[in-house]
DNA sequence: AGCACGCCGACT
DNA sequence: GTCGGCGTGCTC
């Protein structure tokens, strides 16, 4: 029987699917790619192993094997480790394998078919009679005729953009396809299907260099002026200024530098013929670092280890030394250097031959951090971040497959990074939310590094100053290693915190406070004395909602189940805006259902925050750093780059300013709302919260001078707040543990949310329902809950409504066991249906 | 996700 | 009558 193999397909809800191996092609290794046919189209597939044997495979009712087109690869293009991490993935988050494999792929790494059609002859004479008569009717099928008049082949995508552009109404692919497909059925015009052109491996340049006739016609040429005589005949001008530019440059000039230098193409085909230069093809990096500027300022000191970080780097050497597997949590507080003992930690490992992936939440955020593994690992460290450009990434990605790199540093998705001989997997800032991936596969970058870890016989540490209440259960339980730095570098001391009640100010203020007097103060005081602060309200815009006054309206998306958040708009109208669709209109003048002119503006946002800095400190140098300024490509890090140059005196900001940055001359913190998010349904609020105040208020007083932070509240005696005030994690973690413990959310049970999609609500609740039937069936079994359905948190979002259901239970085999029944038993309603294991976000 | 099939309303 | 909208189903 002809060889059988399991390929996983980019095609989201596919399995694993089985094809053949035609006999005259080599068995090839787990994690080629394969070129496969697929309906009526081919694609890219990565095989995972030999094709599972069933029962079916004698009968010949099972679905039909077909033999797969081509082997792409001759060694493995994923690691077989990463394969195995990756059908992981798809198993245990409930995604296809297929798209947990495309996870692991750099972008252009997929091959796939595509349509393309060209004239025939009578398509041809057609065309030209049709044109003749020119009937004035815009019809889809004679512009599609004409702009095959070529009589060359186009694929159907180039054509909706040619069409897109030129006759109107016509652009939209489903109509050129139909059009298209009326031509061939008059035999105007003929379908094929060809592979996409494949993608440019490689960024190529072009380098031009002397060969030694060259340098030896340069030489003639300067002893033939030093005697004072006209060139030699042949070598014009121009041609002896390029040889001159080659002059001293061994390893050549890039063409294109040359051009820029008004040589042209003709002068340096003419020294081609002459033999005097050779161009040849050269392969081109691109280093995220050079655009990431400043490497020289990198020249930073070893500093010297605590007793304390000597310590913690002894024991995590020693766990990483066994080269086994094992997890430890390395809690220290904001400013107690973890940085180099990962810097440190990795450099003994990699001395061991063994290879480091480190993993941060995003890397525009914490440049330092891969700035000073830059420093000491040079070109053998690799970035791989969401914010690179496709061939960045892709060649990125191709360095480490090549074993280029022993250290790659990158977000979530750097967990499936082509490494080998993996000695250490680091998750700095463990309890990030972005290391939670929204969209399938939805994976927890962190859990994910475990897994590979636990693959490769590796060390895990996971860091943070606010660990996740799962990974601080665990090392309190021994499962983790637990290893505690209480102290900041150089003895400086963690900011002291202060707690303004804002019902108070509003009692004696009026409710339109935004900043407090203690805060205006402490501001002050930090402009006098040239040092800076920075003002958290983890909210965006100007104002949260626009309100009626007469009739209590409120301004709502038409599209989703939230208000419109009102935003400053240069020169014109503000316009209200949602957060969810980006849909916008200009903030009405009157309420639109009483038709009252009282609309009112209530909440705030930064943008507000940042106008009532600048009213109070007219001559202060104020930024706001959120969502909205860091649109631009950049824009992230300039603004963080001028306020470390201390050409801003207050930035203003989201949570963007509370990671982990290190400024040494802030010496305030201010959090102007710190009840942003606590009020919300997600059984994590408080965790999250937590988290936010106790990192923002570490960003003060990290150089020589203390640091305080001030954080406003409207719920002062609320225990997040009481224990974030105090800094005070274990303190924290038992109140939340408790809470978590009697409610009966992770970790002490497991989680699969459910969210399930709808025109109408009352539909999405009737699916809903149908699966909550289904999944019931198995819930006693399998020793887990059906909680709902009922209407999602956002009931609607951009124009879908959305009924929601969890399961709630100890173990989570039988609970994915349960979900894969039951959509299976959905059939195609499945396809509204989103699955969320170990949500991170209920909303 | 594509892609095809098939079943209903508005135009030649 | 057909064109063309999108619900439903399938892909080894």
């Amino acid at each position: 029987m002809a060889r059988r193999i399991s390929v996983a397909v980019p095609v989201p809800g596919l399995d694993l699917l089985t094809y053949s191996l035609p006999d005259h092609l080599p068995q090839p290794p787990v994690g080629v790619r394969v070129l496969v046919p697929l309906g009526k189209r081919m694609v890219t597939g990565c095989l995972v192993g030999p094709a599972p044997e069933g029962p079916t495979d004698s009968e010949d009712d099972g679905p039909r094997v077909r033999a797969i087109l081509e082997i792409l690869d001759e060694h493995a293009y994923v690691p077989e480790e990463v394969v195995h991490v990756a059908l992981w993935v798809a198993d245990y988050y409930l995604a296809g394998p297929g798209e947990a494999i495309a996870a692991a792929m750099p972008p252009g790494a997929w091959i796939e078919s595509e349509r393309a059609m060209a004239a025939t002859p009578a398509g041809l004479a057609e065309c030209a009679r049709l044109t003749a008569s020119s009937s004035g009717a815009t019809d889809a099928r004679l512009a599609v005729l004409q702009a095959l008049s070529s009589g060359r082949t186009l694929t159907v995508a180039s054509l909706v953009a040619r069409l897109r552009r030129s006759v109107q109404g016509a652009g939209d692919p489903a109509a050129v396809l139909r059009a298209a497909k009326s031509l061939e059925r008059d035999g105007l015009a003929s379908l094929s299907t060809a592979l996409r052109g494949r993608p440019s491996a490689h960024k190529t340049h072009r380098v031009v260099a002397l060969t030694a006739a060259g340098l030896g016609e340069l030489g003639r040429v300067g002893r033939v002026e030093r005697a004072g005589r006209v060139g030699r005949a042949g070598l014009t001008a121009r041609q002896r200024e390029a040889l001159e530019m080659l002059q001293g440059v061994t390893e050549g000039v890039a063409a294109s530098s040359l051009s820029r230098r008004a040589v042209s193409p003709a002068t340096l085909a003419g020294l081609v013929a002459r033999g005097l230069v050779s161009i040849r093809v050269e392969r081109l990096e691109r280093d995220p670092f050079e655009s990431a500027s400043d490497l020289a300022e990198d020249r930073q000191e070893r500093p010297d280890l605590t007793d304390e970080q000597t310590a913690a780097l002894g024991s995590l050497t020693a766990f990483a030394d066994r080269a086994a597997f094992r997890v430890a949590l390395l809690h220290g507080v904001t400013g107690s250097g973890k940085t180099e003992l990962y810097v440190r930690l990795a450099e003994s490992v990699r001395e061991a031959g063994r290879s480091v992936l480190m993993l941060v939440p995003e890397i525009a955020l914490t440049p330092q951090t891969a700035r000073v593994f830059r420093h000491r690992f040079g070109s053998r460290v690799a970035v791989q971040h969401s914010g690179l450009s496709d061939g960045e990434r892709y060649d990125q990605w191709q360095r480490i497959r090549r074993g280029e790199v022993d250290v790659v540093i990158g977000t979530r998705s750097a967990v499936f990074a082509p490494l080998g001989r993996l000695g250490l997997v680091i998750v700095d800032e463990e309890h990030d939310g972005s290391y939670k991936q929204e969209e399938s596969p939805r994976y927890h970058g962190r859990d994910v590094a475990i897994v590979r870890a636990q693959h490769a016989g590796a060390l895990v540490v996971l860091g943070s100053a606010t660990p996740s209440l799962e990974s601080y259960r665990s090392a309190l339980s021994g499962r983790y290693e637990r290893i505690v730095l209480e102290r900041r570098v150089l003895d400086r001391p963690l900011a002291s915190v202060s707690v303004v009640d804002m019902r108070k100010e509003y009692a004696a203020n009026g409710p339109d406070v935004v900043l407090s007097a203690p805060l205006c103060d402490a501001i002050a005081a930090r402009l006098v004395r040239s040092e800076q602060a920075l003002v958290l309200l983890n909210r965006r815009g100007l104002a949260t909602a626009v309100f009626c006054r007469q009739c209590s309206t409120i301004l709502d998306c038409p599209n989703c189940s939230i208000s419109l958040t009102v935003h400053t708009t240069r020169g014109t109208a503000h316009r209200a805006r949602c957060h969810f669709c980006n849909y916008s209109i200009a903030v009405p003048k009157q309420c639109a259902k009483c038709a009252a002119p009282y609309l009112e503006h209530v909440g705030f946002g930064t943008e507000r925050v940042e106008a009532a800095v600048r009213e109070a400190f007219p001559r202060a140098r104020v930024e706001r750093l959120d969502r909205d300024t860091a649109r631009r490509r950049g824009a992230i890090g300039a603004i963080l780059d001028r306020f470390r140059r201390r050409e801003i005196d207050v930035l203003v900001g989201t949570q963007m300013i509370a990671k982990g940055h290190d400024f040494p001359s802030v010496t305030l913190v201010g959090v102007v709302s710190a009840d942003v998010g606590l009020g919300l349904a997600d059984f994590r609020a408080a965790e999250r919260t937590f988290q936010l105040l106790t990192q923002v208020a570490g960003r003060a007083g990290r150089g020589v001078e203390a640091g305080e932070a001030i954080v406003q509240t409207i719920h002062p005696g609320h225990y997040t707040i009481r224990h974030a005030v105090r800094q005070d994690y274990p303190g924290f973690f038992a109140d939340e543990i408790d809470f978590r413990r009697t409610m009966k959310y992770p970790p002490f049970v497991a989680m699969i949310n459910m969210v399930v999609r709808g025109p109408s609500l009352g539909a999405a609740l009737t699916l809903a329902n149908d699966l909550a039937v289904r999944l019931g069936e198995h819930a006693s079994a399998g020793g887990f809950r059906v909680v709902g359905p009922a209407p999602a948190p956002y009931t609607k979002l951009r124009g879908e409504h959305r009924a929601q259901l969890f399961l709630k239970g100890s173990r989570r085999l039988p609970m994915r066991t349960a979900v894969r029944a039951a959509l299976a038993g959905l059939g195609e309603g499945k396809r509204k249906v989103t699955v969320d294991v170990d949500p991170a976000n209920m909303l």
